[in-house]
DNA sequence: ACGATGACGCACA
DNA sequence: GTGTGCGCCATCG
């Protein structure tokens, strides 16, 4: 059979696996965009969830936990969504500068070499 | 088709 | 540590 070409990820397509992406990052726990995207498939389409979450109408996801490259909230500082943020990101326990830097508790990151790291 | 726009990411000065 | 530039890629006018 002809073989589909690869189609271009859409917003319809792609926010299902990336919703569940990030539902699946624990309480106290946070993870970059590109973080998000390369779990769902999509490397190099951190865009793509940002736009993902610029139109998410599920409050029950738990957006605050995905964080720029570098730990920083994607927020301008003083906007109303990193005040928010910050506010949420503080109330699991990770500490938030003016800046937007956050000094997070553990990141998805370093969470299977967590697991692992320190058995072998 | 083309250029502008993002809740992005990385290299470099 | 901060600012700037460029790559990236789906969307929109």
């Amino acid at each position: 059979m002809p073989r589909k070409k690869a189609a271009a990820p859409t917003i319809e397509g792609a926010a299902k696996a990336i919703h569940a992406a990030i539902r699946a990052i624990p309480k106290g726990t946070i993870a970059s965009y590109g973080d998000i995207a390369a779990r769902v498939g999509l490397p190099k389409h951190a865009r793509l969830v940002a736009r993902v979450l610029s139109q998410l109408s599920d409050p029950a996801i738990p957006w605050h936990r995905v964080v720029r490259a570098g730990d920083r909230i994607a927020f301008a500082a003083g906007s109303e969504g990193f005040a928010r943020q910050r506010e949420r990101l503080r109330a699991e326990g990770h500490t938030v500068r003016d800046n937007g830097q956050v000094i997070a508790v553990r990141r998805a990151a370093d969470l299977d070499q967590e697991l692992w790291g320190g058995f072998f």
